[in-house]
DNA sequence: GTTCTTGCAAAATATTTGCAAGACG
DNA sequence: CGTCTTGCAAATATTTTGCAAGAAC
């Protein structure tokens, strides 16, 4: 994706297309995993590690980036792959990869039937499913 | 519970009743939504927060409690319902409400069908359900 | 007396903020 | 100029460990 194409993602999600913005978006969009901020101040690591916790609370706030928790303590972030609406917030399932320790999105078919007990009212339902990927078992 | 019930309850777990323990446990046994390492200090201000840590530690080792992800960024603990075995690990939903901050542990009558996509296997899947408890909700 | 537990201090890890300098328009 | 971003330092928050004293068996 050509410099000015990210740009114009960011613009398009109302946030000023600085320097380490269109590289930290770049580098997320490379990723076929999420990232932690860790993981960025270790690719960038001649950008302040404030300046790039702030680019990705920026992201999220702007619904560029999704923040998911994977239970490794660690939360990771990764790119918001289709618009959220309020009625289909884009559910899908998370996968934490026990051998490689990375997390994926998954393409999710169909969103969970949860029956809940009486008088619990559901808002958000997150899972995240443990096991090997596909590039571990082969 | 009587304290001589609390010891036993500890002792079939092997671990050893002490003080600290068996208040820790009861305490744990009388609260209806999970506790945080915090939750335990603020309770338990004379006992010292290493000691605390280190009895979840041993509860959660000996599979007296199991550790709770609820997303807020803070593992928290609720007791072992049920026995886990290797075939089915007692498996239930977790719930945290948005209004009053607790996370609580559902009764589940059925696991959650997940499809995978080819060579991904999976090993446990954990889902945090958020809402409104039923208390807050009347 | 050997092993386990506890308290205290401190390290390690992770997240977040204040502030001033600089960039951008 | 005014607003937003960045870097640096430092505050917070949280989890975890080392070690010596003390308790339990």
């Amino acid at each position: 994706m050509s410099n000015t194409e990210l740009e114009n993602k960011l613009k398009t999600k109302d946030i000023k297309p600085t320097a380490v913005r269109l590289l930290v978006l770049k580098w997320l969009m490379e990723q076929r995993h999420a990232i932690s901020l860790k993981d960025l101040e270790l690719h960038f690591d001649y950008a302040d590690k404030s300046t790039l916790f702030r680019t990705l609370k920026t992201f999220e706030k702007k619904q560029l980036i999704h923040p998911i928790n994977d239970e490794t303590g660690v939360v990771k972030y990764a790119l918001q792959q289709k618009e959220n609406t309020l009625t289909a917030k884009g559910f899908h399932y998370h996968f934490y990869c026990t051998k490689c320790k990375e997390t994926f999105c998954l393409q999710t078919v169909s969103k969970p039937k949860i029956t809940l007990p009486n008088l619990f009212t559901a808002q958000e339902v997150n899972t995240i499913v443990k096991g090997v990927c596909a590039n571990c078992n082969s």
